[in-house]
DNA sequence: TATTGTTAATTTGTCTTACAAATATAACTT
DNA sequence: AAGTTATATTTGTAAGACAAATTAACAATA
């Protein structure tokens, strides 16, 4: 006897009914700001409970495709995302991938010296007035030496976030926010450090320079430069950290 | 009257639940392989019903954070992520992306250029006998005419991927496994013609050859030839598209 | 009339209880 | 001893009820 016997695939309903409402939001049919039916004419429908339809919504919350709200003009709308939502996602994604797979901070490192080295290129030819503009709120913002370190931090993945936007690439942008978010770690602990801080905002204010007047190398170079000392300052404070435990 | 209102957001139990488990998660108090407590008693402990905590965990689920089994050794565990799993959200993310957005493919296909580049350049260098082995078998797929186009799809994103993790930087393999799987649609597009199979088996077939020799330069212009061919038949696609519709 | 207060209706959020399905362990039977 | 059958445990699903939020319509009042 010899048969091949079936998959047998036994899919929970919520995730069978999550996977053909996503599937109707990424081919087009549930467009955003969409109202879905209530939950109980979803049930219906779908031939199954309330409960089950809840937990398969509450799968497409996680990702940030739906969002509900309660009361009569109230119910289930389909989202409008844009890069920043949807680097939320992919930010967690990247730090679990990160460490979970015990990534070294050279290969983070190393890729990001990569793909930003590419972003200073795109952005030195194609940087238009508001992206300068952009970079320049970003770096005054740093320059307040009273922000809270939070503040820095934030202000820090703005300032690439606004380089990688100068491109005029917004796939690469995109690719680019799930990598800078990912070291917000790296980024959060240097912002504790006020000499770490006057380091980094000079070499952004040269970054910044740089780019206005188009000298690509001279950029890439401090870029490089930032990245390296990023390194070794992370570098030094594991060292310091497992010489206490 | 110029009072700023503080924001009042109430979050929802089953969310609060799920960041919380999230957090536990993502800072390592909960490791990979972790058993998780009973539904019932994380009821208990979160002094929530058991459909609240379920919705909760709908939502890790989603992520693919946590995975459930019945039974008296059953439960729920904490998932040991690769990037494989991984990629399931980011491509979702970057089809929505693209698709909401009304990115170009003119947009995709040079941000797909420029990175992949990168990936000629750094696999060139580090390829291992492992990774050229990957590739050979991605290839030999393609290479039978009986498959599916699903299965020559599937091929062709294997290929591209053997690419990626030549590089030896597992964090640059994750960014491009995104795009990758972003591309999805147009690779399956492509699989549909015989015609347009051919070429790209021999491309791939040429860019093998080139890696294997290490002639970095070479390479590279084989896999221009394939992305700028890959433009023109999905631009000529589209314009037969709207000329029916 | 215009503003305020009240009520009702709608929809998601949560709880309770119950049973079904899967699955490993232990007990039992042949 | 081997296979079979109970049994306990845990997630999956269902149904019904009530709470909370929010809008709309209506009534009341100045």
């Amino acid at each position: 006897m010899n048969l091949d016997v079936a998959p047998l695939k036994k899919v929970s309903l919520s995730k069978q009914v999550a996977d053909q409402l996503q599937e109707a939001i990424l081919d087009g049919t549930l467009k955003a700001d969409d109202r879905l039916p209530t939950e109980e004419e979803l049930g219906q429908r779908f031939q199954v409970s309330r409960p089950t339809i809840r937990e398969a919504l509450k799968r497409l919350a996680a990702k940030n495709l739906i969002r509900s709200r309660r009361g009569p003009t109230g119910g289930t709308f389909v989202n409008r995302l844009d890069a920043n939502e949807l680097s939320d996602g992919l930010s967690t994604a990247s730090t679990l991938f990160v460490s979970m797979n015990d990534i070294s901070l050279e290969e983070v490192s190393s890729c990001r010296k990569d793909l930003e080295t590419l972003c200073f290129q795109l952005a030195c030819d194609n940087a238009s007035g508001d992206d300068i503009k952009n970079m320049e709120a970003a770096l005054n913002t740093q320059e307040d030496p009273s922000i809270s370190p939070e503040a820095f931090c934030a202000a820090d993945v703005q300032f690439h976030r606004a380089i990688a936007d100068a491109t005029g690439n917004r796939m690469l942008s995109f690719v680019m926010y799930s990598l800078i978010e990912g070291l917000q770690p790296v980024a959060n602990m240097i912002a504790y450090h006020y000499r770490a801080r006057e380091v980094i905002i000079n070499q952004h204010q040269r970054i910044l320079e740089n780019i206005k007047e188009r000298d690509t190398n001279t950029a890439i170079s401090v870029l490089h430069e930032q990245i390296d000392y990023l390194s070794q300052l992370h570098q030094e404070a594991q060292n310091n950290h497992q010489q206490k435990g």
